[in-house]
DNA sequence: ACCTGAACACCGTTCAAGT
DNA sequence: ACCTGAACACCGTTCAAGT
């Protein structure tokens, strides 16, 4: 998409570059390890591929980011921080479920990247606003501390497992490959479990948005009853 | 543990090994490549740390599994195929709550595997089984072919969501860890959120069963529910 | 049939040398 | 202050040569 920074066939200099040539930033290191990353992958992402999209050497970003893994950490801290915490309306389901939608459209705006932040530590800085805006919600239709808590990780649970089921399914399991799909319609009907016959049409198929709007619906119906049945 | 099957200070051999001597065989690169994965991690596993272990060359390893991708697959295949599937009792939530605490079991036998287990495609044959004792309850209960998958996969995402918390998490995030939990609570105590301050104290500990339980729970409450309302 | 030597095209990272 | 050369200790994998 973009072109490297450098000429890739000049002559490279030893030592601090001129001034005035384009200094290396963390910033468009981190650009371009999601350029990598989305157009490649994580796992064909390293220091030097990321490094040649910038006509650089890949030593170079040791100046910048803190390796490998803490190039990885930022590019998930970076993605996490375009999360939009949508405006509460004081309706506990809907709130929840709008926090939820939000957050999967923040995932799927990079779905190659999606697993660092679904898999790294979500405790960074920039999960804490999201997270203490889902902790009000609770504690405002009236949960104490303690299940507030429980709440939260249960729906973080359930979206985090939706969304990685969601980004690892390879393009054929979905709902845009008949192919696909009547492959393994066919192998699960001569699967020989009876159970798996009956539901070979269902299960040979996946709307994703679909499945996640059905899990989380299920969730948020039960922590709604249980607000309502506090108050 | 278990030591290296040949002599590693032995001059290698070239060609074919005189018969009587240990052949090497799928099993026994399974078995090392999981005691490789329990003592330093899946990041720390290589087809040449699974070759040493057997005092064997690493090229060799291609001559019984389909390369280091198929090897981490048939890990994966290998722990799920653990999975012990409970009797079922006929009462729907008991029932699903065993499946669930069946899963976290088999996962946690070997903790740093796990995300190989959550992650990778659960499609394979030994994922079958489980799928279908799985499927028999819920349509027992009265759910139709399409709600059952909906709620299979509901169950099966939250299930997965909260395991890789748990695995992921490092030693320090968990219940046994008194300075750890009272770093994170300062941290959560000043971290300028009144919705952080008001539950530090919850937030910075983590009870991985406890939450399992919790989430589980409220889950299964839900689907036990739907199916009373069903019938 | 099955193992290894040689080889290839990669990795992440350190550190001194350079400007 | 910040970039690169040289270097190190790794990777996964192919393929021909060997027994």
């Amino acid at each position: 998409m973009t072109p490297p920074t450098k000429d890739a066939t000049a002559k490279p200099t030893r030592g601090r570059p001129p001034k005035g040539s384009p200094a290396l930033t963390r910033e468009a290191i981190l650009a371009s390890a999601i350029a990598v990353i989305d157009s490649d992958g994580v796992e064909n992402t390293s220091m030097r591929t990321v490094a040649r999209r910038l006509g650089v050497d890949a030593k170079s970003l040791y100046n910048h980011v803190d390796g490998k893994d803490g190039l990885l950490d930022a590019v998930a801290e970076h993605i996490l921080a375009g999360f939009a915490i949508p405006e509460p309306t004081g309706s506990l389901g809907p709130d929840l479920m709008a926090f939820a939608r939000s957050f999967r459209r923040t995932t799927l705006r990079h779905p190659r990247a999606a697993a660092l932040v679904l898999t790294r530590q979500v405790a960074s800085a920039a999960g804490l606003a999201p997270t203490a805006a889902i902790l009000s919600v609770l504690r405002a239709a009236g949960f104490g501390p303690g299940e507030s808590v429980h709440l939260l990780r249960s729906l973080l649970a359930l979206t985090v497992g939706a969304l990685l089921r969601e980004v690892e399914a390879g393009p054929t399991f979905g709902v845009g490959d008949p192919d696909g799909i009547a492959d393994r319609r066919r192998a699960l009907e001569g699967s020989g479990h009876p159970a798996l016959s009956e539901v070979a049409a269902q299960l040979a198929r996946c709307d994703h948005e679909e499945e996640f709007e059905f899990a989380l619906g299920l969730m948020i119906d039960a922590v709604a009853r249980r607000a309502a049945h506090a108050a």
